[in-house]
DNA sequence: GTACGACTTAAACCATGGTTTAAGTCAAGA
DNA sequence: TCTTGACTTAAACCATGGTTTAAGTCGTAC
């Protein structure tokens, strides 16, 4: 087994030090071991986990619900309902923002239209 | 004209009348104007530029850059250039985001269909 | 042996984006 | 006239999500 230090880590998401050990201590990475010196060491397990971690924060899944998420990964088991109704209700909700974002998008680019109008009528005058 | 109260434009956009005056007073509605009584009344131009600003707000631009595009709007035509490029390049943004999104909803629906997979085999067997 | 870089900790600090509170004004209806 | 509801203000307060600081411990290269 292959593990990766802190900063090995970090790279790999592109996040900075601190805010993986922020993530330990807000409980979205328990159980990470440490070497004889007290370095954090990641395994492949850990990395997984970090992965889908990363996949939640970057669609906006607050950090209390990640930790309700993780603890139910530690559970084990009989927790596989709940994550997978979590994960279905995140999902929609997802997409629900995503689509709130088209929309939006949508409305800012008839602004740059009339902009580009605008900046054209000016141009030929 | 007609005009709106602060509760009237606070439904049309679904935020909060606190919000509006947060709003107000970071300077992304400015002009708003008063009714005799010193209540704000929100005229179709002010709609208008609140529906604008909603759309950035939907679209995670920070409040800083906000006000920016708007202090651009009111200085006027010479501004029109600035204002068409922070949109294009906001709307790069968005897309970009979006596209992050987009990438990690894959890995959030991988994990559904693990668990879908999972607690199928605990039914069967 | 010593200097350096990578790591450790706890605690303080910070920006962002509002929300809440307290105290007051005003218009309209009973 | 008195009360009610919708509004006003400034200032205090709050949650979220980190970042920074200070002080210390290792392991390795010179």
């Amino acid at each position: 087994m292959t593990y990766c230090s802190i900063s090995e880590a970090a790279a790999k998401f592109n996040i900075s030090e601190s805010t993986l050990r922020y993530y330990e201590k807000k409980g979205l990475m328990p159980l990470i071991e440490r070497d004889e010196a007290g370095r954090r060491i990641f395994s492949e397990d850990q990395m997984s986990l970090l992965e889908i971690v990363i996949c939640l924060k970057h669609t906006h899944m607050p950090i209390s619900s990640i930790k309700q998420y993780v603890d139910w990964v530690i559970e084990g088991e009989n927790t596989l309902e709940r994550r997978l109704e979590m994960m279905n209700r995140h999902k929609q909700a997802v997409l629900a923002e995503i689509s709130v974002m088209t929309e939006s998008l949508k409305g800012i680019e008839a602004k740059i239209n009339r902009y580009l109008e605008r900046t054209r009528g000016r141009i030929e005058e």
